[in-house]
DNA sequence: TTGATTGCAAAGACTTTGCAACCGT
DNA sequence: ACGGTTGCAAAGTCTTTGCAATCAA
């Protein structure tokens, strides 16, 4: 924490082991109400803030399903991809075969050299329904 | 356009020609933007409106660009990816080769069952700068 | 005529900002 | 004490809703 200059705050704690426990991406929402179970009911204005501090750190990162909801997860150094449900967004991390990041790969490479760009990073999401919601 | 039951309006019929002719996907705002271009200035909510009734339709779909702008386009039969500038989001379109289709398609299968969802879509996007803003 | 379409104002969901009070180091 | 952190109220952005007026068929 304080190698990144971060006070260690109640707040701050709580939502990163928050993030670290929940093994899947978490909505400023569903935060609210998480640390409200575990007894603390920070205002949303500082949950917000406080995403916004840690995904400028780089120790967390969003993620959007859907457009519709923006996620957050505590970045890994493991590049992942997700498995999203239509229905309940229940969302599950997954490592492609190297294989498959390595075709994903010369696809970018190819692509980024036809259109002039500088390639930065590749998503790659599957959707679906979940077994609860299909 | 009557084929589905819908009337042949000024601003149904200039929506859907700017989205035929433009050639890549839109926001709302530009939508909006460039009706007024072309001289007619309907309200923001007839415009949500229309892009909603024409989304039910499965006339166009939308795109959602970082999660953060959401994007229409025109529904294509033939199935496609995005590249997409991190700076100024323009996208854009490509078909990627049948062999990376195919190794996607693979891996989906294999991810759907090992976690029992029932697979629906994906989508791969490579996000870069593009020409002008690298 | 009749139901679909449109505009306007207002509400809604989510996120950000300004400012004063507060807490960790 | 200092600067980062927090809460509250208010504002901002994008999108949706309610309702009455209007237009296409």
């Amino acid at each position: 924490m304080k190698t990144v200059g971060l006070k260690n705050t109640k707040i701050r704690s709580n939502i990163l082991q928050l993030l670290l426990e929940n093994l899947k991406p978490c909505s400023a929402a569903e935060m609210l109400k998480l640390l409200k179970i575990k007894g603390i009911q920070p205002n949303k204005t500082t949950v917000y803030r406080e995403l916004e501090v840690l995904l400028a750190k780089g120790i967390i990162k969003e993620v959007f399903v859907n457009g519709k909801v923006r996620y957050f997860e505590v970045t890994e150094a493991r590049h992942h991809h997700h498995l999203i449900c239509l229905k309940c967004n229940k969302m599950i991390d997954f490592t492609p075969a190297a294989e498959i990041e390595a075709t994903v790969k010369r696809l970018a490479k190819k692509l980024a050299a036809k259109n002039k760009y500088q390639l930065v990073d590749h998503s790659l999401e599957f959707f679906g329904l979940c077994p609860n919601c299909k």
